[in-house]
DNA sequence: CATTATTTCTATAAGACTATAGAATTACGC
DNA sequence: GCGTAATTCTATAGTCTTATAGAAATAATG
């Protein structure tokens, strides 16, 4: 009944949150049952509630899993010293990495979360609103600077920017063939430079 | 037990489309239940399966409504002998246009057509397909007319479009109060022009 | 008004799902 | 090897869900 904290648990509730992650990733929440996590993992429906209190805390596990160390990296980048291209090429490379590295539960965070009771989706949702503001914070400095128009929606661009990597992380997610590196060399390029300039003006 | 093909009838059949869009875009597929579709609509459940042979017919309809008009759309845009920059605010202005107008149903048909088994997914999937090469073709006509860069990738550049403009759409379903030609104006400028130049090069 | 067709309702069968409790098994420390 | 703790299993209660069948109600027609 009790969990003990040995590096053991610890070990076999990460492959827990795995297991759910990629389950969930392909039915949906609801769509999945802990019968398929916990076939995933190799284990009977019932042994999964040593790991999880209910399939609920499974999904907000793989959605903390999916975004952490996601704000951190973005912290990294805003406070770096770079110019607003470097900034933004590093963005999309880490946003479009994670989703290569953890990618089901990247996914099951941007797609199930709002399955969450209010509660426990506050933490997710200021880590979320972090991650948006750091981005714009960036947009809002290189404007400062002059690297770009003054004019520029520095909300509406940061927004774009995390829509942008969503939909091309789903797609790489779904398609595992793709070359991330050719996907982010692109996007960062359309969303530089836009389609329209003859040559890229390098 | 057998449906009559008057206009009641046909008139309330789309009723029961509407209100299962909006149960399954705020539930999703799974999380939805007859009942709630039912509920919405103002009847019991049981009734529902007058107009709807299954939970799974009703995404099908769901998802056929939310795209019809879809790629009829792309296809007169396509055929219009316009700019390259003005074939493109009219797709974004189309694609947003529709999740303004039927907003849960081309929501749902993103999010959960994937449930669909198979066989029902053939139809969707080739109106999706159709959908992204006419757009593709827009791209490597303004190639061959010297408005784009040879070197675009368009494959590459309509599923950006796409991309970008599905996720747009969904923080207009989630926040009404957005106002969407203000979306589309940005949207098409940041496409067009990237977020680089200091003004915008009229 | 009476007859027929259409639409909705009630009731229920059959199955799936979550979560719990206690037994059985496996791993660990000595 | 033995005793104890950790892990997994079996079995099941209770709830929810889809889909069907036939009765009831409503609307349409002459």
């Amino acid at each position: 009944m009790q969990h003990p904290d040995s590096p053991k648990y610890q070990q076999q509730k990460l492959s827990a949150i795995r297991a759910a992650a990629a389950v969930f990733a392909r039915k949906g929440y609801h769509g999945a049952s802990t019968t398929d996590i916990a076939s995933e993992l190799g284990i009977k429906q019932g042994s999964l509630y040593y790991y999880f209190s209910s399939k609920e805390e499974a999904l907000e596990q793989v959605c903390l899993f999916g975004i952490r160390d996601y704000v951190q990296r973005m912290e990294e980048i805003a406070a770096s010293e770079q110019s607003f291209e470097a900034q933004l090429m590093a963005t999309v490379t880490a946003h479009l990495s994670s989703y290569r590295e953890k990618n089901e539960a990247l996914k099951v965070h941007n797609d199930e979360r709002l399955y969450l009771p209010e509660i426990k989706r506050i933490k997710l949702k200021q880590m979320g609103s972090h991650y948006r503001e750091l981005l714009e914070g960036i947009f809002t400095a290189a404007v400062d600077r002059g690297e770009l128009r003054a004019s520029l929606d520095c909300h509406f661009a940061a927004q774009t920017v995390i829509g942008a990597c969503n939909a091309w992380g789903d797609l790489i997610v779904r398609d595992h063939s793709l070359d991330v590196f050719e996907v982010i060399q692109k996007l960062t390029d359309v969303l530089l430079f836009g389609f329209r300039p003859q040559p890229a003006q390098a």
